[in-house]
DNA sequence: GCGACAG
DNA sequence: ATCTTGTCGC
């Protein structure tokens, strides 16, 4: 079983879930686009968009993933740091996983690619974090179901998504320039995300619900765990971490 | 039919 | 995501 196939291995051991139910497996690993698409609208009608998590949390964990290593093809490296509030900038534990994704990426079902990796990797935390930080969109996706509820969903945790650049919808109106200015993006006249700066003179950040955080309460956590940079702490330690563990093992296995 | 398109 | 040096602006 130690050969295992990384994504299922991962999925089926690593759960680091309250005791109760278990995801569908198509939740995690569906055997096609339709799978996946029925999973995504499954996993949407389970969201919570309501705060249902502590007002200022402890322990925050933020994930994200890099490709494994140049020349590897197909090999996904996924990361999960776990911060406490006491000490932001130093990481309690770190998660590091690599594997061969099952899912190619498609616009729209980034989930079902990362995850298993991303379970994997938060199930090697000491403990569970009271919130997720992830690197990618909440509810601002097509079907309500971008890898920040995907994720929060069948972690049964809360997250919030902090995406980089748009997936669909548009900025309404003007954002400022000055850190903290915030416009909504809005999608078939609703909105669905917060467009943040959260530094001046960046471009900004697309924060939404991931599951059990409220829209307003994404933006305040995102903007109390900056530390000076574009991304918060936890997912740019994240994403700075999986960067470097991708040249430690491209120098370790002489890849150069 | 033609674009758009998280990471 | 990844390939990549110098360069412009806060």
């Amino acid at each position: 079983m130690r050969n295992a196939a990384p994504g299922q291995l991962a999925a089926d051991r690593a759960l680091p879930r309250s005791p109760g139910m278990t995801p569908p497996v198509d939740w995690i690993r569906p055997a096609n686009l339709e799978a996946a698409r029925a999973a995504q609208h499954e996993i949407a009608a389970r969201v919570e968009t309501e705060d249902r998590l502590p007002a200022s949390p402890a322990l925050v964990a933020g994930v994200d993933c890099a490709g494994a290593a140049r020349g590897a093809p197909d090999r996904v490296r996924a990361m999960a740091v776990l911060l406490s509030a006491q000490a932001r900038s130093r990481p309690l534990a770190t998660g590091l996983v690599e594997g061969a994704p099952a899912f190619p990426y498609i616009p729209g079902f980034l989930g079902f690619r990362e995850i298993p990796f991303v379970l994997e990797a938060v199930g090697k935390l000491p403990q569970r974090p009271d919130l997720v930080l992830v690197d990618g969109h909440g509810v601002s996706h097509p079907r309500g179901c971008g890898i920040a509820t995907h994720l929060g969903v069948v972690l049964d945790l809360p997250t919030i998504g902090v995406a980089k650049s748009v997936l669909v919808g548009r900025l309404e109106g003007e954002l400022g320039l000055e850190a903290g200015s915030t416009a909504p993006l809005v999608w078939k006249g609703r909105q669905i995300a917060t467009v943040l700066r959260s530094k001046r003179g960046v471009q900004p950040l697309f924060v939404s619900t991931g599951h059990r955080v409220s829209a307003e309460t994404a933006v305040r956590l995102v903007m109390e765990w900056l530390a000076g940079y574009r991304l918060p702490e936890p997912t740019r330690l994240a994403d700075r971490l999986a960067g470097e563990a991708r040249r430690a093992a491209e120098a370790g296995e002489g890849l150069l």
